[in-house]
DNA sequence: GGCAAACACGAGTGATCACTCGCGTTTCTC
DNA sequence: GAGAAACGCGAGTGATCACTCGTGTTTGCC
């Protein structure tokens, strides 16, 4: 109450060692969660992952819950300055392939690279917590998609542009898999170039002026 | 070994009553399964959902790991002789619009009326026997696609025809899952709909004889 | 009706898990 | 270099879980 204190209430001074300590667990609960999932993993498991005690995992954080939420926050904090300049106004003056690249490719690539943060957002398993900041961040990307959309198809009601955006993005999350699934290499390339592919399909006749209805025929 | 049995090594005959209630059980099992997932459903709440002692359900089941994997196989089952009809030869005749609506439509209707079959084949928290059997319906389901896609495109390469298998199925996947957010009614067809036109949009180029490259440019 | 077997129960059991505590070590501050 | 505080440890604790067992009830069969 009373106490002249910066962030917040308990001014726990933590040395340089302790920071490290806390990325080491990060990671290493990275490692299990990815392996067997965050119900599934005991932080017993992460904790000699770390090369550490229990008692030395509990000093900084106070429940499993705190470890998860803590890598979903540092994960999701990466990933919005990773694709914070992927919607900016000045890109939707490219033209759609261009747009699919400047968007898809750090996406993908952060995934890729944190393969844990799939692992965490994806099942009805996780804390209520890390849901519901997924839950924020599928939104946020969802509006701007949906803005995309406007900008390209101007004439679609909100409900076609609401129903295209959740597909566009269910197709992005289907194919982010496949690419995960596949090695790293040309095979991986190629599949980010299919997937590519189909949202330009899916999405290039919006572009073209025409409606909703069947293509091609 | 010398005993005349009809089925198995265990001659353990059910009554009626029995069946009823590994139905029961199994009823209740989809349902937890399907709220907290595999891992985090306790058998003690299978039993309570089921209205039912802990040692009545161990009358039936061995094992947690049973239950899951009774379930799956009977749903497994179900699912097989839902789709078994889809792919037969004589619908590869068909215009792909129609194929479509043949091959997806049980397919969604299936995963509606048994929305615990994502759940039980979707985690990494599952147990191994669920995932293998999931894998070889999954292979299967793959070498179907990749048999529509070479009647369909007979010039591909096998790995351009199985990169768009995979990738077909993927997008499948992932619509399925917007199916099963949307509430049911208008919405949910409309988001059919939409799954489909993604789907025909990604493949109609293959029937036109076009390649892989990027079309309507 | 009477016997055997299937069915049903629920308190109990051992294992495991999240989490704690007391004590020893390292690092910072003066 | 001395005191304080952060760090580190690992055996221990209470809760929960998968699973069992002794006992009582219902059902099928003669």
């Amino acid at each position: 109450m009373s106490e002249d204190v910066s962030e917040e209430s308990k001014p726990r001074r933590r040395q340089a060692r302790g920071e490290r300590r806390i990325a080491q667990l990060l990671q290493a609960a990275a490692n299990v969660f990815c392996t067997y999932g965050y119900t599934a993993t005991s932080t017993n498991a992460i904790a000699r992952e770390a090369s550490v005690s229990p008692g030395t995992l509990y000093q900084y954080f106070p429940n499993k819950e705190a470890i998860a939420i803590e890598l979903g926050e540092r994960l999701l904090h990466e990933m919005r300055e990773a694709h914070g300049q992927a919607f900016t106004p000045g890109n939707l003056a490219l033209p759609l392939p261009e747009l699919l690249d400047v968007v898809v490719d750090p996406m993908i690539e952060f995934n890729c690279e944190n393969p844990v943060f799939l692992a965490l957002m994806h099942g009805s398993e996780v804390p209520g917590r890390i849901a519901e900041e997924h839950d924020a961040l599928h939104a946020n990307l969802l509006t701007s998609v949906r803005d995309v959309i406007a900008h390209f198809a101007p004439t679609l009601s909100p409900e076609e542009r609401a129903r295209i955006a959740d597909m566009t993005f269910a197709i992005f999350k289907g194919g982010l898999g496949l690419v995960l699934a596949a090695p790293e290499g040309a095979e991986r390339d190629a599949t980010i170039a299919e997937l590519k592919t189909v949202l330009l399909r899916y999405l290039s006749p919006l572009v073209d002026g025409t409606v909703t209805t069947t293509p091609t025929r």
